[in-house]
RNA sequence: GGGCCCGUGGUCUAGCCGGUUAUGACAUCGCCUUUACACGGCGGGGAUCCUGAGUUCGAAUCUCAGCGGGCCCA
């Protein structure tokens, strides 16, 4: 076969990508000899852009499926897209230019499907383009009925268990979105605001939120505060507003903020719920769910947050009651979409309640990689300071499965067998115990991760007629998301199968741009995945995923590691096209050991190792480790030595030396296929072709032969690697030509076997046993610390002194005698030989020649 | 303010359960078209392993403090 000159991965690549047959990843549901290894891919969001950040992480996983996969593993990569959510809602908004409340609720939801169909199938496209393994027969859409009426009979099993409640508490509130959202949808930015010092009724207080004045129910100073003390308990008037309020004492009301008195407000912060909880203090609504004020803000009702704020300023001022004003650096929460301070209402929401006890616990037997990030979570954990809200004010989302009874006021929760439901569209089936058939459907919808955190549970099989297969193996994420994803996924999978989700949970960084700085849109250095693989080739993209740094740390892209990545494909290409030049009509049986010769099992010796720690590094997710290795071999191992070593024989004449040779690279070339399989798969595929007619993602993971390793084959191996690279030194140094003879190369040793250092040199090469005639001059000693320091511990540093200030030729000497003695502080001390290595110069005697010394062995030159 | 991670030649990075001539990539300099590759080969230069203290015979590696950077959270 003729292999072309240039690797061209333009071609190769949509060609594979075009005729794989990707039922060779499918999971078989039936299959139960083999292992499974089941891979909880998080779906992502589908804005209609795979992004950099996504590829990192789906490289990883494609390099463990594909792994196991050739390890034996029966396995599972589904692919599944977490459809629910507000961005997609605004975006519709945006393209037709309408507000949702503008259109039907089920016309603006089929707005938001489509878009989202639409988006899906873009980041599938670059998915297939990086030649991902994805098992498509699992792919799940979770705004489809298939996969939320799980989410909804989730809701009715947590309802039937009691975690779930309906509740008026407070919740953080966008008034922009009019929607509740969670703790993890919050986001805090530095704003400056005013801190305004009031009198108020006979004290002084400090606020940063006058307009919360109608919502004021308690005053609070320090209990240790001298000066306020005689407040306690008393009461006092509420400037503007006139109603009364307590003075309470907490520990936690700092002295030195402000005048060290402060208003509690229904709410202005998350201090105010904790205080408004711990003394039972009364409820004022001063904020409706718009962000406009209500009724007990008088006058003010009805005005935004802002005007309201402005107008509470002008009167106070106006009252005499506001005396000073300070800037005030401050942390404001908003909403994580619209950038919407938000506000905290107390509002009726579903909630589900935490047990923090039980994640912790099932986090503990959740292998982390790194296992520094289990740590985030608990400190996640730690901080919850109220239950999950499930409930959203918005329409693209999975519908709560609840009516309300006109009649009685029952909570009617839909039934699993009604399941999937949308109340609003429909009435339940049945009327209520009271036998009213008038409902009010909840309007409210499901937190979108209520939909993506039973991720686990459906690729295993949940409620799909399948054997359930919990835990599954392998759970790959970004550490963005731990506090988040990962801990509803463990708090879910617990609550409802008492189950962890998963085995092992891998966790990558984040794709930094070449400034360093996270890649934002807003920094401008977004690289997208279908730039790389135009301008260079999607293995070359996956190439800098894993040697690009570790996982679990932020990973920085860099166009020269994509440059250097697709220079070792042209490297590697052209081994092959080398090899394959050689393995014409050849056809591979197993080969005597012994009938190979030393560099050849020099070279197996390597090949097998190196396999071995591929594979130790596959088996710890450290890509970086193991396709470095496989690099490194290739290049430095293979092309750079053991060709050169090889080519005299290849081209020669001795058939049985040239097909050890050819023996070893069709070995070699089929191990490295099998290796790179996972990293570059088109690539690996383009090798494989050439010596198989099936895909090298079908093979099985090379074994390691422990018999081939062999240490003795690969120091006399690396010896004569080592003279073939000191005589080329020995060339360049001395202006000659790499491929010049010389007129005889006289070895002393008695290392047999040095036939290809004759092809490699160009030159006769004779071999000496015996002592060469001319003197070895020690010129120094380097003591072995690592056997020393052990050995003699305190006293190792008047050893080594020692040593420093004794002649090396009395040292040699010494070893030649069999033990070094030495005197230490007047004392005698003696030395195994094997605690020195003695440095020495040949000397030649009379003889027009050069001497070079390989690892000991003298290396004569006769020019 | 709390937690976590990191600080290694010009740049990025490996090593970090103690003993190595401290890994590799890119960059840089010199030489070389040697029957796979000039997207190559050979050779060279370039590192106070952030700072300080401690533990130890011995620290890039362990401990503490400080400085600097990043991320997550409040």
């Amino acid at each position: 076969m003729t292999v072309p000159k240039e690797y061209d991965p333009h071609i190769i690549e949509p060609k594979w990508r075009d005729s794989w047959n990707m039922s060779m990843y499918h999971f078989d549901w039936n299959d139960k000899s083999r292992p499974q290894f089941i891979i909880d891919t998080p779906p992502p969001y589908p804005t209609g852009n795979f992004h950099i950040g996504n590829s990192l992480n789906w490289c990883y996983i494609d390099f463990v499926a594909r792994y196991k996969r050739m390890c034996g593993y029966n396995v599972m990569f589904p692919q599944g897209w977490d459809c629910h959510g507000l961005p997609t809602e605004v975006k519709v908004e945006d393209i037709h230019g309408i507000t949702k409340n503008e259109v039907l609720r089920e016309e603006f939801r089929k707005m938001c499907r489509e878009l989202t169909i639409d988006n899906i199938g873009k980041m599938k496209n670059t998915m297939l383009n990086l030649g991902f393994s994805t098992d498509w027969s699992n792919e799940f859409v979770t705004m489809e009925p298939e996969y939320y009426s799980k989410t909804q009979k989730s809701f009715r099993q947590m309802y039937d268990m009691g975690r779930l409640y309906q509740s008026e508490h407070p919740v953080n509130w966008c008034p922009r979105c009019e929607t509740a959202i969670a703790f993890a949808e919050v986001e805090y930015d530095s704003r400056d605001t005013k801190l305004n010092y009031l009198h108020f009724d006979g004290l002084k207080i400090a606020t940063t939120r006058p307009e919360l004045l109608a919502a004021c129910v308690a005053v609070a100073i320090n209990p240790e505060d001298e000066r306020y003390r005689e407040h306690l308990g008393s009461s006092i008037k509420v400037p503007l507003f006139g109603h009364d309020v307590k003075v309470i004492g907490d520990k936690d009301v700092d002295p030195e903020f402000g005048t060290g008195v402060v208003m509690i407000c229904t709410f202005g912060d998350k201090q105010d719920v904790r205080w408004w909880v711990e003394h039972s203090l009364p409820l004022r609504k001063a904020i409706d769910k718009n962000g406009l004020m209500t009724d007990i803000a008088g006058k003010y009702s009805g005005m935004t947050i802002a005007q309201c704020k402005q107008a509470i300023i002008a009167d106070l001022e106006q009252g005499g009651y506001l005396f000073e004003q300070k800037v005030l650096e401050q942390n404001v929460g908003m909403c994580w979409r619209c950038d919407t301070p938000i506000e905290i209402l107390s509002e009726r929401q579903w909630f589900i309640k935490i047990d923090t006890d039980e994640v912790s616990k099932a986090a503990d037997h959740i292998q982390w990689l790194p296992e520094y990030m289990k740590v985030r979570l608990e400190n996640w954990t730690g901080t919850m300071e109220w239950d999950w809200c499930i409930s959203r004010q918005r329409l693209f989302a999975t519908p709560i499965p609840v009516w309300y009874c006109k009649g009685c006021g029952e909570v009617i929760v839909a039934k699993e067998e009604w399941m999937p439901i949308d109340p609003t569209q429909q009435n339940p089936p049945e009327p209520c115990k009271c036998g009213s058939t008038d409902f009010e459907a909840e309007e409210d919808v499901l937190d979108t991760w209520m939909d993506s955190s039973i991720t686990a549970l459906h690729v295993a099989g949940w409620l799909s007629g399948h054997e359930i297969r919990m835990p599954t193996q392998l759970r790959p994420q970004g550490h963005d998301i731990i506090r988040t994803w990962a801990f509803y996924t463990i708090l879910r999978s617990m609550a409802i199968i008492g189950e962890r989700p998963w085995d092992t949970i891998l966790v990558n960084g984040m794709v930094l741009g070449e400034d360093g700085h996270k890649m934002s849109k807003s920094l401008g250095n977004v690289i997208s995945p279908e730039e790389v693989i135009k301008d260079y080739s999607a293995d070359a993209f996956r190439q800098w995923a894993a040697i690009g740094g570790s996982p679990g740390s932020d990973v920085m892209f860099r166009w020269k590691d994509v440059v250097s990545a697709s220079r070792f494909f042209a490297k590697m290409w052209s081994i092959y096209r080398f090899s394959m030049s050689h393995l014409e009509n050849y056809e591979h049986i197993d080969v005597d050991v012994h009938r190979l010769k030393v560099v050849d099992r020099w070279l197996l010796s390597n090949l097998n190792r190196l396999t071995r720690s591929v594979t130790t590094s596959m088996d710890a997710y450290q890509f970086d480790a193991a396709f470095k290795a496989i690099r490194g071999f290739t290049w430095d191992v293979l092309a750079d030595n053991y060709i050169e070593l090889v080519k005299s024989r290849l081209y020669g004449e001795d058939e049985e030396a040239k097909s050890a040779a050819r023996f070893t690279l069709y070995t070699t070339i089929d191990t490295l296929c099998r290796l790179m399989g996972p990293f570059a798969p088109f690539f690996a595929e383009e090798m494989f072709s050439g010596i198989s007619d099936q895909s090298v993602h079908l093979q099985a993971w090379p074994e390691v032969s422990g018999s081939m390793i062999d240490a003795g084959v690969e120091s006399s191996g690396e010896f004569i690697k080592d003279v073939a690279s000191s005589i080329r030194r020995y060339k360049s140094e001395n202006g000659m030509a790499l491929n010049a003879p010389l007129k005889k190369i006289e070895i002393y040793c008695d290392l047999g076997d040095m036939g290809d250092l004759l092809g490699a040199t160009n030159s006769v090469v004779e071999i000496i046993e015996g002592e060469p005639d001319f003197d070895y001059v020690p010129v120094g000693v380097k003591p072995n610390m690592g056997i020393i320091g052990p050995r003699f511990r305190g006293q190792a540093k008047a050893i080594i002194n020692a040593i420093g200030s004794e002649s090396p030729e009395k040292i040699a000497r010494d070893i030649s005698k069999g033990k070094i003695t030495l005197s230490v502080n007047g004392l005698t001390v003696e030395l195994d030989p094997e605690c020195v290595e003695i440095e020495k110069e040949v000397v030649s005697q009379g003889r027009s020649v050069d001497v070079l010394e390989v690892n000991g062995t003298p290396v004569v030159i006769v020019r």
